[in-house]
RNA sequence: GCGAUUGUAGCUCAGUUGGUUAGAGCACCGGUUUGUGGUACCGGGGGUCGUGGGUUCAAGUCCCAUCAGUCGCCCCA
């Protein structure tokens, strides 16, 4: 036990950052909505295979990123370090072709064992969509246009580049990797150690390495544009196409390649350079081939997933405010029961109400600006007749007598 | 896994060429004559100076190690 602090890469949201928190996945849950996804919950574990199997043997997420344990029962498990895996799995155990499209949204916990820096650690979130079961280029144009809606309604849309790119087919992809590694094989020497290895397990990870010298020689390969087939190169087209037709910028990177093995054909990615290294803030791409892979039938998808602790980053602190709550007071400690029953009356009618705990009047006005209380009712005032109190609206500091009955009219009133 | 940088109160920091019982602001709690707020004044709690060694008559200050945070590389949301 390493004392009383949280485990590396780990943090806790206290409520005013939970709020912001909230915020940025609630507003994802709305606008994924109106697109026709519905939020689901899946397991933050799963067994290990479920990753090491889909996300590629030779992923850095799988080879140095899982969180995995053996149960009592040895099981492997693995804690998820992200999502679409889990809803495939998830699509199969539940024999959703049977529902097909299947449209889920979801928002939760993610754990990567990574070194923790700005924008990234070990337990952070995700909000994500899938949408299983569409093969045409629909569902890819309403799956990025349900993202940048998302984001534009956080106030992004200007901060924000959508890069895109396609990865076409397994035969396309096929064509192209033989090529790349006859165009690089020539350099090898000259390529990082990181990129040595790449050659061999996974190529196309070369083109977006940020190494000097990688860049260099990956200057003048062949593009993957280059290799698509008939099939591939209308998919894209039609893509592009619906894009331009809703509205939705984007720029082409014939470079960007998605880190995780499943994809094909469409690959985006929304980054920033407002959050120092961590640019990217939501991303996805089409992977049809993924839940066959899984042991499943043969059914398409597309999504993304966004980074939640990232865009809480990008608005800032102050940018969502906590509810304000009404203040009950009693004038003096003999009143404590009768405010405490107001208390409870408006709590019952739906409001947020604060009590002071403790200390004279002056301290609980006190503390009801510290709690940004935007009325103050003050129970027990001689001047007040049997069921009536003080209504205070601390906007304005002032202040009547009221029936406890009529308290709601004047809530109203001062919420302005 | 690698690199850079930081580590004194809940937070932001001061602490002189090593020299008594380690300070400030903010925050928190209480008070300033019975019952009216964001101010002002008074008082209070809270620190084994990240941890462990070493040098020294003397270490928050110097040396070594270790742990943790932050940022970056790799990679990713």
């Amino acid at each position: 036990m390493a004392g009383l602090q949280p485990v590396k890469g780990t943090y806790d949201l206290l409520p005013k950052e939970r709020a912001l928190h909230r915020h940025v996945s609630e507003t994802a849950r709305s606008i994924c909505e109106r697109y026709g996804f519905n939020e689901v919950i899946t397991p933050i574990f799963e067994f290990s295979e479920v990753f090491s199997r889909t996300l590629g043997e030779t992923s850095d997420v799988v080879t140095k990123e899982m969180f995995s344990f053996v149960t009592k029962g040895d099981d492997q498990i693995t804690l998820r370090p992200e999502g679409t895996a889990g809803i495939c799995r998830s699509f199969i155990s539940n024999g959703l072709q049977q529902e097909t499209p299947v449209k889920h949204f979801y928002y939760g916990p993610m754990f990567r064992y990574e070194r923790p820096q700005k924008g990234r650690q070990r337990q952070f979130h995700q909000v994500g969509i899938e949408l299983i079961g569409v093969d045409s280029p629909q569902a890819d144009i309403e799956v990025v246009a349900a993202g940048y809606h998302f984001l534009k309604e956080l106030g992004f849309a200007d901060v924000v580049t959508l890069e895109l790119n396609s990865l076409g087919d397994s035969e396309s992809r096929n064509a192209y990797r033989e090529k790349l590694v006859a165009y690089l094989s020539p350099f090898e020497d000259r390529l990082s150690e990181d990129s040595k290895k790449r050659l061999v397990t996974n190529p196309l990870r070369i083109l977006d390495s940020k190494d000097e010298g990688d860049r260099e020689i990956v200057k003048d390969a062949p593009l993957l544009g280059e290799c698509l087939n008939e099939t591939s190169q209308a998919f894209y087209d039609e893509v592009k196409r619906g894009l331009d037709m809703l509205g939705v910028p984007y720029v082409e990177n014939p470079r960007l390649v998605r880190g995780l093995d499943y994809y094909c054909h469409t690959a985006f990615e929304f980054t920033t350079n407002t959050l120092g290294a961590q640019g990217t803030v939501l991303a996805g791409g089409r992977y049809d081939g993924l839940i066959k892979m899984m042991g499943g039938p043969q059914v398409p998808g597309v999504g993304w997933a966004s980074g939640v602790e990232r865009l809480a980053l990008m608005l800032g602190e102050d940018k969502v405010k906590l509810p304000r709550p009404i203040m009950v007071i009693p004038a003096a400690n003999d009143h404590q029961d009768e405010a405490f029953l107001v208390a409870n009356r408006l709590r019952q009618e739906g409001y947020i109400v604060e009590q002071g705990y403790s200390g004279n009047f002056k301290k609980r006005l006190n503390k009801a600006n510290k709690l940004n209380a935007f009325v103050a009712i003050i129970v027990g005032m001689s001047e007040c007749n049997e069921g009536e109190v003080m209504f205070r609206d601390l906007n304005t500091g002032d202040q009547v007598q009221v029936s406890v009955d009529g308290l709601p009219a004047l809530i109203e009133r001062a919420k302005g």
